[in-house]
DNA sequence: GCAAAAGTGTTCACTCTACACCCATGG
DNA sequence: CCATGGGTGTAGAGTGAACACTTTTGC
């Protein structure tokens, strides 16, 4: 069992693109650097992986030491490693894109801080880094994911209405859906599942939806292609 | 600009999971190792990613020394650095898989030299390190792929027969298709394009085809999807 | 009673699928 | 002339898209 390897090597990090939505447009949180290089500037959540430390894991401890989120729904994206994309030398960058719940949420409206903060996702300061090459790239991934994939349950409250679904798809994908159409398709899946709540307002109230895991899972096993 | 990062740091390697097709059957390139550990099991070719070399260079130069393969179709998989996967120490590959042409192929029928074979892809050896996972994650992403973008291409000659593209298809997804209706949806893209050329043997010849890049990306550019 | 959002069906066009026979060549 | 793979069309089912009005609530 050899210490062989005796390279020189790149230093690893991870970075993270987390994605949330506040009902109208999908949001990104951005940090606030606190160290050069770009001290000052925005970017992605992120940091050096340890040595016996697995990669995700790396994520998910960076991602609530900078920004205080815990258990969400995270993916790995892409490993970007150009040479020269960090001043300081070789430094390799596994991303991540996390999707966050609204209700779970504790940067968002955090003001006593001004170290994380929420962006909307089509309009974004500069970033460190390559870190808006990232971001470009985490975007396209959840757009064609959200596509076939169930995703979008991850960033509505556990509980949600057709109407605010049907807004984060078309947050997403940009451009408007038919609301017929729409509920009539999911309503061929019967993994989105009526509650017993409604939610309030100035109206008629809207009956409350969930997203049933297990039957998701039951269905995707047989083979099952959900499309949207 | 200070020499930051005074911590160990992971060893950086690539790894390649080449698919090629024999005109029946998927098959994937593998090499003998000729270092422990895993002396003598097959693995898939990779390497070490030097200082100041692009993530994808790595891969392709790994590609060139240990199959003699280049210019080849080269995309990013996924990065695997689960601790303990590497019996030496702390190693993290960025996996890329490649799609091969048949008529490019040094390694096809190399007898000489026991180092890198071709196997069919239902029908694989013990792998050395996490090879066995790696090679999975690559077949689910050439499997999802292969239906909405066209990288089937990529696998056969520069010109091609209906049939061979067809049971490339087949071999990939694994279900027979009709073949009115596969050539009929073809037909509806104009970027498979007959050429002057007839495939020889025994019968009728067959009119051979070739793909349109510049015509596929026109129509991509469009917003275009290709759907098999 | 009015403003605001929730909820609900039908028709038409198009796409997907199933299916069987004649054609051109080499031997 | 026969064996082998190449090449072609149609009908019926299913899916996707367009489209407008009634209901329930708070104020």
């Amino acid at each position: 069992m050899a210490h062989t390897y005796e390279y020189p090597r790149p230093a690893l990090t991870v970075d993270c693109v987390v994605f949330g939505f506040d009902g109208a447009g999908l949001q990104v949180l951005l940090i606030r650097r606190g160290l050069e290089p770009f001290l000052g500037a925005w970017a992605l959540p992120g940091g050096f992986v340890h040595m016996e430390e697995d990669l995700e894991a790396a994520a998910r401890r960076e991602l609530e030491e900078e920004t205080g989120l815990k258990g969400v729904f995270l993916e790995q994206l892409e490993t970007f490693g150009a040479p020269g994309r960090d001043p300081r030398g070789r430094v390799v960058s596994v991303a991540y894109f996390a999707l966050v719940r609204p209700d779970r949420n504790p940067a968002r409206g955090d003001t006593d801080a001004s170290e994380a903060a929420w962006f909307p996702a089509d309009k974004l300061p500069e970033l460190a880094f390559d870190h808006s090459v990232i971001l470009t790239t985490a975007l396209e991934r959840l757009r064609g994911k959200i596509r076939y994939q169930p995703v979008g349950f991850e960033l509505l409250p556990e509980s949600f209405t057709l109407t605010q679904l049907q807004a984060l798809y078309e947050a997403i994908l940009g451009r408007g859906l038919d609301k017929r159409n729409f509920r009539k398709k999911l309503g061929a899946f019967d993994f989105v599942v009526e509650t017993q709540g409604f939610a309030g307002g100035s109206h008629r109230p809207a009956r409350l939806h969930r997203f049933d895991h297990d039957k998701y899972e039951a269905l995707r096993s047989k083979g099952f292609l959900f499309e949207l």
